[in-house]
DNA sequence: CAGTATCCGTATCGATACTG
DNA sequence: CAGTATCGATACGGATACTG
């Protein structure tokens, strides 16, 4: 999605609305802190390039952390606060499409 | 946005994540009923191929209902059961993003 | 007034191969 | 393992002119 001028819903919907962005945000939510592979194969169909990118906005919203272990190139990642703010959100919104699915 | 296969939350993404819809829907919320030159007024920027588009996938997901006056050209849209219960969720993602605006 | 038709630039995303 | 680079398809949305 493109980066959107909508008011107040700017920065939810700036974080929301891209595809996968959901589905990652649900995973954070149930993990402490995922690793790259970890996501890669809990999102199925997701490929790297694109978790990459969803990552990198993520992180630059303050919504996730990115933690890298000392001396390795591992690294996990895991909700801030302004990120768990967002799953109750996200919880509606699965309510809402539940209740109203065709 | 693409259409989106997100799980749970599709329903609502595939409503709330294009552009323009959360304001579509703000001014719907506030108005028993309206044209679609009225909105055109109100949001402004929006041109009229993409708020055919909106309103059509609105009314297709049966989150607004389209009036049309008999012997007459107008119409006015109006938002359905399913699209007010919309309204909490859109005023959730407003206070998140004024809570965590930088 | 309430849209539709056409054209087109751009953003987005997938596939795939490659790197430190 | 944790990404980045490159390429290409296509979806999205803006501008504008036109129609019943």
């Amino acid at each position: 999605m493109q980066k959107q001028t909508i008011g107040c819903v700017k920065a939810a919907t700036a974080v929301l609305g891209d595809k996968w962005t959901p589905q990652l945000l649900r995973f954070f939510a149930n993990e402490p802190a995922v690793r790259f592979g970890s996501i890669q194969d809990f999102v199925e169909g997701i490929n790297p390039r694109t978790l990459s990118a969803r990552l990198g906005n993520l992180e630059q919203e303050g919504v996730i952390q990115k933690i890298t272990k000392p001396n390795t190139t591992r690294c996990e990642y895991c909700l801030t606060e302004k990120g768990k703010a967002l799953i109750p959100i996200l919880t509606a919104m699965e309510t809402w499409s539940r209740t109203y699915e065709s």
